[in-house]
DNA sequence: ATTATTATTTAGACAAATCTAAATAATAAA
DNA sequence: TTTATTATTTAGATTTGTCTAAATAATAAT
């Protein structure tokens, strides 16, 4: 099937909103691709049409096998130019979603393909989000919860789930990235912010809207 | 001044349809670019518009200084984008073209620069054509001429002027690539036809049609 | 069970990029 | 210098992706 870069980039946002099987909302889908809900519905018929999403009126929309399978070659191109950019070009990892959402859309298997083993086949990128392979088989992520909700006291970061250029930027300039480790000195419930301290760093404290969005595993 | 893909397309098209000052005709854009003239009508009315061309009824095309820019601009990241392809991706020099022409169309200076870098920034491409550098300034061309009118007997290739996938298939199909070294056996008159012999090999015949897009300098 | 609010869809419009068919201008031939 | 041919432009349509404003459906509040 072939598919424009908007439709390229709806079927991605679907993919990233529909977690398990909830159907996604038009007005969630309009917010995630900062556009309106018309437009949405607009592309939904279309996307339909291409049976690429399952969709009724009202109902919400949900990815069809084939859509899936696109999405996953598109998160694929997406995460491996990521890499690309911070391994090879020396791009710091909050600065490359903007540069990989043009580069995902050049669509060649081989250029990917070879581009993953120019790499190393890397199964994580720089966020720590996993790689889907050259079949669209994605890594079982291993277990991991968000900080504030973390009940062990030493952790490492495994992934951050946003990319906004500005929580990036902040965790950059604390010293926070992927690989991190550090160690939780308390929790105030008043704010639910948490105080955590990193390697040879005094303890800083962190507000419960950033903590939710670093993802942690035990060490 | 923000271009779109399309634009971007038809700049690089007049940059290379015009050699020197001549303006370049309607027909011979459309043709180039796979399109109809009456689009290239449409197209050069707005890119008048952007100040990016010089454009009379009936009187032809030419860049302005801003298309210039914007044309070597375009030119020196689909060369980059065929040298990282070529050295770095293992993909021969016939199969990139495609792939540069979509890559060309990732705007960002920090990328391309960084790029150029990490290829140790070079200053010809993989069909031997230069790279204009961060400032859009093109290394002098050394003199060539074409194959059919090279007067020399003992030659290096040092450009191919075409780069449709049939010629550059027919070239590899014949080991001829870059810096090959080649010898001029005979020149028949009837057809112009050529004859010569690479080292290590019989000597092959080569139609006008062929030698007239290989570029070469005496050895 | 109504009413108010929110979510979603429809109707109609617009810009970008393209096309076909017809009209006009420029150029070459007779 | 007429006439024929070729090149170019215009007029009008189409497709894609988007928008605003209005209509309708679904959901929440009273
Ligand atoms: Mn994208
Ligand atoms: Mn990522
Ligand atoms: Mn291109
Ligand atoms: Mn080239």
């Amino acid at each position: 099937m072939n598919l424009s870069v908007a439709e390229e980039n709806y079927i991605k946002s679907i993919y990233k909103l529909q977690e398990g099987d909830n159907a996604v909302t038009t007005n969630a889908l309009a917010y995630e691709l900062d556009t309106k809900p018309a437009s949405v519905t607009d592309m939904a018929k279309k996307l339909k049409d291409k049976q690429m999403i399952g969709y009724e009126k009202y109902q919400g929309i949900t990815l069809s096998p084939e859509g899936r399978k696109a999405a996953l070659q598109i998160v694929r191109r997406h995460r491996l130019w990521e890499c690309f950019l911070v391994d090879k070009l020396s791009f710091s990892w909050e600065e490359v979603h903007e540069l990989a959402e043009e580069l995902e859309h050049v669509r060649s298997e081989k250029l990917i393909n070879r581009l993953s083993e120019f790499l190393g086949n890397p199964v994580i990128d720089p966020h720590g989000d996993p790689i889907p392979d050259a079949n669209g088989k994605l890594a079982k992520p291993r277990p991991q919860t968000s900080l504030d909700q973390a009940n062990a006291r030493r952790l490492v970061v495994t992934a951050v789930t946003d990319q906004s250029t500005s929580l990036l930027a902040f965790l950059n300039a604390k010293g926070i990235k992927l690989g991190t480790q550090l160690e939780i000195i308390a929790h105030y419930e008043y704010d639910n912010s948490i105080e955590i301290k990193l390697r040879h760093q005094p303890a800083i404290t962190i507000s419960e809207q950033v903590s939710k969005h670093i993802m942690v595993r035990p060490l």
